[in-house]
DNA sequence: GTCTATACGAAGATAGAC
DNA sequence: GTCTATCTTCGTATAGAC
C-alpha cells in the first residue's frame, strides 16, 4: 500500500515542484493558484483538491526543510549544552545553505505567520534551535543576539545566484562566529 | 497658499495614519484599501483620489523614515571614511529604533520590491548607508557582513512591545559592534 | 476640488457534473 | 481525480453629484 506511484501522487508532486519554482522566482503573494495550476498542467480546482488552500501548498513546499530542521533539533537536543551550541551553529548554517532557495519565501510570510497555523511548528522548532545556538536560555542578551544572527542569515540566503553555496557558507560561519560567544 | 490646514490635508493625514496602524498590525498585503478607507472614515475611492494606488499609500507611510534615511546619508557622506563608519552605525541604529514600527512592513514587501518603483530610492539609499557602515566598498566580506547586520537589525525591530526602545538600541549596538570591524 | 456610486478584471475558494 | 461554473473580495478605474 505504499511503494506504488499513483496518479494522485504524480499530480501532487508536480504541483509542489512548480509552486516551489514560482514562489522562489516571483514571491509567495505574487504567485496565484492559477499560475501554479497552469505551470503544473491542471486547473485551479485540482490544486485545491490536493491542498487545503494556498498556505497548504506552501507548507508542502517547505516540508523538506521542516524535516531537516526537526532532524537537526532532535540530534542536538541529546548533546550536553556546551557541545550542543557549536554543533547547532554548524548544522544550522548547513541547513540554511541547503534550503537557501525557499528561505526568501519564509522571510516574506514571516510578518503574517500568526494567521497561518500550518507553520507554527516550523517556527517553533526554529526558535528552539536558536536558543541552543545562544548557549541556552539563561543569558537573554545571547539569545537576542542569536535571533539577530538568524535574521541576518535568512536575509543573506536570498539573492540566488549572487553567491555560491561555498561562499554563502563561509560568510555565515564568519558572521555567527563574530556574533555568538560561548557562555563564560 | 501654505500654512492653512485644508480638508484635503486632513483627509490625507488621516488615511496615512490609519494605514500605518493597519499595516503594522495586520501586514501590508493583508490590509485592503477597504480596511484603510473604513478606518479613516471615507470610501475606497477617496483613498485612491488622494493616493495613486495602494503602493502610494505605503510610500506616504514610509516617507518620514525615507526622509530620515536621506538626512543621515547626506550627513555621513561628507565625513572622511574612517569617521563615517562609526557615525553611520550610530545613526542607523537610532533611525531603526525610531521607525521600528514600520520596519516589519519594509521586510514584508522586500521580495516584491522590484515591481514597486516607488521604493527604489529608499532601498538604494539603504544600500548606500550599508556600504558606508562596512567601512567602504573595497572589502567585500565586510560589505556582506554589514548587509548581514542590517538584516538582523531589521528583524529585531519587529515584535513591538517586546522591548523598550532603550533595550532595542543596546542590543543593536552590541550586535553591530561584534559584527563590524573597522578596516585595518 | 472633493467625494459617492458603480463597474471591471483577477484573486482565493467552493459546488457539483463527469 | 479533474473539470467548469460560480461566489466573494480584492485592487483599480471612471462617471458624475456637490
Amino acid at each position: 500500500m505504499a511503494a506504488t506511484t499513483t496518479v494522485r501522487d504524480r499530480t501532487r508532486r508536480e504541483i509542489v515542484q512548480q509552486a516551489m519554482t514560482l514562489f522562489q522566482r516571483d514571491g509567495y503573494s505574487a504567485t496565484s493558484l492559477q499560475h501554479i495550476a497552469t505551470a503544473a498542467g491542471c486547473s485551479k480546482a485540482t490544486v485545491l483538491y490536493h491542498f487545503n488552500g494556498k498556505a497548504a501548498v506552501l507548507a508542502a513546499v517547505l516540508e523538506p526543510s521542516h524535516a531537516g530542521l526537526a532532524e537537526v533539533l532532535a540530534e542536538v537536543s541529546q548533546l550536553p549544552a556546551a557541545e550542543a551550541q557549536q554543533v547547532a551553529i554548524k548544522r544550522f548554517v548547513a541547513l540554511a545553505v541547503e534550503f537557501r532557495g525557499v528561505i526568501s519565501v519564509l522571510q516574506e510570510i514571516l510578518p503574517t505567520i500568526e494567521e497561518m497555523p500550518e507553520f507554527a511548528d516550523l517556527i517553533g522548532k526554529g526558535i528552539e534551535l536558536t536558543v541552543i545556538m545562544a548557549g541556552g536560555p539563561d543569558d537573554q542578551l545571547e539569545v537576542d543576539l542569536a535571533k539577530f544572527a538568524v535574521n541576518g542569515l535568512l536575509g543573506e540566503c536570498r539573492h540566488p545566484g549572487e553567491r555560491t553555496d561555498t561562499e554563502l557558507q563561509a560568510l555565515c560561519d564568519t558572521a555567527l562566529q563574530r556574533l555568538l560567544r560561548p557562555p563564560s
